[in-house]
DNA sequence: CACATTAGTTAAAACGTTTTAAAAGGATGA
DNA sequence: TCATCCTTTTAAAACGTTTTAACTAATGTG
């Protein structure tokens, strides 16, 4: 049923190699034979078996791509922008998500090894999967090459890292709510380097890290509503509140108003990676903007260069992208 | 550097049959043999290459997904519905975005027969994409196994059909309109089932289709945003919306917001799919509930029968999803 | 002891390409 | 007429597995 390379050479009455030079448009091939094969290949509607090239070019024309989620407007406009780069040299990405499990990484880093992709991008978030980061290398330094996207490593001459600059990012949003006046400002989110610039942002401005105003949780939604809840019961609540995602901060301006508090009237809300909804929500929300596209395409070329066997220039080893406060509506000045 | 079966088998003294035979856990090895080419493979680190085992298997554990966009919550969730399902057959997921381009999809469609997957789910979105069917029809036909998601064909008996009731949703979101008070309704999207639900429903509730109220636009936040700026500038308005989904209800409940017009005191909106984001969206979306989940794993699990060789049982050559109206607070009462 | 049976192993073919090195066929020039 | 060179074609090897059929050795049977 289905036409191989040699129905084609026997119905041009040549041979295999003469039939697959000439596919391959190679110019040792007589330009009669050459048209004589590829009409044949036409008429029989020949498609070169994929498996068969993949085996005696050690190739596959895929690439792997690590996220842990897909329902994750972060992670879907990262892996759109990598596609749309690699797509423009034939490739094909693979989408494996871990769901934030360590150990489902495992499983793809060894299917990885097994050549079924040519090159791989690893994404994460927050700062899970660092343990990784050994079996990735060997991976790397042994089978094929890696690109991180916003995962931190040591090893970035073997595997070059796109990061953007959140610890700047939160240290700016946090700035900002200063600037308006609040001085009680909370972070919302996990432990990470967002948190570190909310950190050192408010100390910088002599204002004293207060525990009780770090709350930690899921980076979703729903982390973002249990935070909420545990806010409205608060009797002391922050004015401002630095959220490690857009996210989390839907969520919790979401909880709130549905306790009756007002942002930005009662409380300022400010978020990070400014996902497509952030600008189309109730109120517009203040936001970090991470050069997503920007970053995908980056990561998608330099994918391309080290699998083409290109050596990349030391500059390209570790590129931090600026991140850039977005204000919109869920910030005020502090009314008091 | 990579170590292959022969490294395996000549450290193991054994010829390359045997060690096949022992690392794919065959009764025929005796026993000693088998412990001793396994403890060499480990020692090793033998990967078997996955593109070797393709070509001889005639199968890469792969499969197609076929969507228009990443960006777009109802395909995230729906792939992540079916690469649930899938990987714990082992199987992997190449992910093709059309971009609503149907040559994409022809692009794919001759991917898809070079043999690099092992079956295909194609999805898309409104009615784009029919006139490929005959192409897909001869991938079904002649190649690889494939199903549909929310897309319609005469070929069922061929590509079997997972879908949702949308007319049926959209019949019963107008209903529920009409149930509120509301006379004037009007339509956001695209023409499709879902506008055909919505028009039976208003002609058998004795309301003329006021073409006045029909809005065409892009199924996106910005088609929602464009129609919202139209009925801002509009005299006569409709004192309710079907939207074809979430996206458009919220880019029109975005639009209307900014001018004054609230919702849904001043008018109300339904979308559809109900997207993660319409339960937290402010006000919260009522909505259609298409259950995208149990549609993936279902497409999944069919696909799977299929590859297997299985033949499907005529029930379950066409499936049909019920959607089920979601009452949130975008909805009220007319008041008038 | 001849013969059948079984357990275990392996040589070789197969999967469907690409690529290399050699061969064949002409043309050219001495 | 022969050596040389170029163009075009092809046989065969290679890619790294799996699988089939054949082989060997050991065991059992009458």
């Amino acid at each position: 049923m289905v036409i191989t390379l040699k129905d084609v050479a026997d119905q041009a009455g040549v041979s295999l190699a003469t039939a697959s030079l000439a596919l391959n448009n190679s110019s040792k091939v007589k330009a009669e034979t050459f048209k004589r094969v590829h009409q044949i290949a036409q008429k029989l509607n020949y498609i070169p078996n994929a498996r068969a090239q993949a085996l005696v070019k050690r190739a596959t024309k895929t690439i792997g791509l690590i996220i842990p989620e897909m329902v994750n407007p972060f992670f879907a406009e990262l892996t759109q922008a990598i596609k749309d780069t690699v797509i423009k040299e034939g490739y094909n990405i693979i989408l494996c998500c871990t769901d934030y499990k360590s150990e489902e990484e495992v499983k793809y880093i060894n299917m990885f090894k097994s050549g079924q992709v040519d090159g791989a991008i690893f994404s994460c978030m927050g700062d899970l999967m660092q343990k990784n980061d050994e079996m990735v290398l060997d991976l790397a330094k042994n089978y094929i090459p890696v690109v991180y996207v916003e995962r931190d490593s040591p090893n970035h001459q073997i595997i070059p890292i796109i990061k953007s600059d959140l610890k700047d990012g939160a240290y700016q949003a946090t700035k900002y709510l200063i600037e308006l006046g609040h001085r009680e400002i909370g972070f919302v989110g996990q432990s990470s380097e967002r948190m570190e610039g909310y950190r050192q942002c408010i100390t910088q401005h002599q204002i004293a890290l207060n525990q009780q105003f770090v709350f930690y949780n899921y980076i979703t939604i729903e982390g973002g509503i249990a935070v909420g809840k545990k806010l409205l019961k608060l009797a002391q609540r922050p004015t401002a509140l630095v959220c490690l995602n857009d996210e989390m901060a839907i969520g919790v301006i979401q909880a709130l108003t549905h306790g009756g508090i007002q942002v930005p009237q009662d409380i300022s809300i400010i978020g990070t990676d400014n996902i497509k909804i952030s600008n189309f929500y109730n109120p517009p929300l203040t936001t970090i903007n991470v050069p997503k596209t920007e970053m995908g395409k980056k990561a998608g070329n330099i994918l391309l260069k080290l699998m083409a066997g290109q050596i990349l220039p030391v500059s390209e080893h570790y590129l931090l992208y600026p991140t850039e406060l977005i204000i919109r509506q869920s910030t005020a000045l502090l009314s008091r």
